[in-house]
DNA sequence: AATATTTGACGTATATTTACGACAAATAAA
DNA sequence: TTTATTTGTCGTAAATATACGTCAAATATT
């Protein structure tokens, strides 16, 4: 890259594209689902879950945890994951205002 | 990467990360809320609203094209960008049912 | 205390993404 | 017909993402 430019671009758009980023794997797609569908803290190993091993699922949570979307908080030799539910709030709150904005109601084609 | 194994993910969890994935660069998400906001096709050159050259807009341009997003028609010499109502439905929805399926509601974590 | 388990950090090979210059083809304008 | 405009394609350098082996620290087990 020659140069990173994002920063002129729109501050809402980077960041709604920052968080379009972050779900844009499904390994961390499926560490999410599974952690809401659990509904409850997950201890111990979720690699187990994933057809990837144990170093590739720990850099996907690493990324899911830089972004806050999830937790994790030691329970003495194991880590208990969790969703951060505020912040699953605002990510799904920024999506689905771009969403939202990108309405094709009056869209005409010709 | 030593190999690929996006496969070994459930087919609807990878076909959203992909959706999430074109959606995860602001100059993709500009393009489609500046086609979405004029409400009608757009000729001419679409890199004169981005902070980018023509060449690298032509790069993201072909992304969407490819996802099917958008469509493009040769006009003459210029190119008319449009959106394609369908896709972004088929995009929104698919979408809709994953952060529907991250519900937090009953989520407990002690 | 010695050993095993669990997890994060680090290094690294490979793949993919991003940005853009240079060129070519097609059409329009002179 | 010659020149200008518009756009897609190709090549490529640099950045980033992906996957995983190895190691180390912390805790648990024996």
């Amino acid at each position: 890259m020659v140069q990173a430019k994002s920063l002129l671009f729109d501050r809402e758009l980077s960041e709604t594209a920052r968080y379009f980023k972050v779900l844009s794997h499904p390994a961390r797609l499926q560490i999410l689902i599974f952690l809401a569908s659990s509904e409850s803290c997950i201890t111990g190993d979720i690699s187990d879950e994933l057809p990837l091993g144990r170093t590739t699922v720990n850099q996907h949570l690493k990324e899911l945890k830089e972004i806050g979307l999830i937790q994790g908080h030691t329970e003495g030799v194991k880590t208990k994951y969790c969703l951060n539910s505020g912040k699953v709030r605002e990510v799904k709150k920024a999506i689905q205002s771009f969403l939202d904005n990108l309405n094709t109601k009056n869209y005409k084609c010709s």
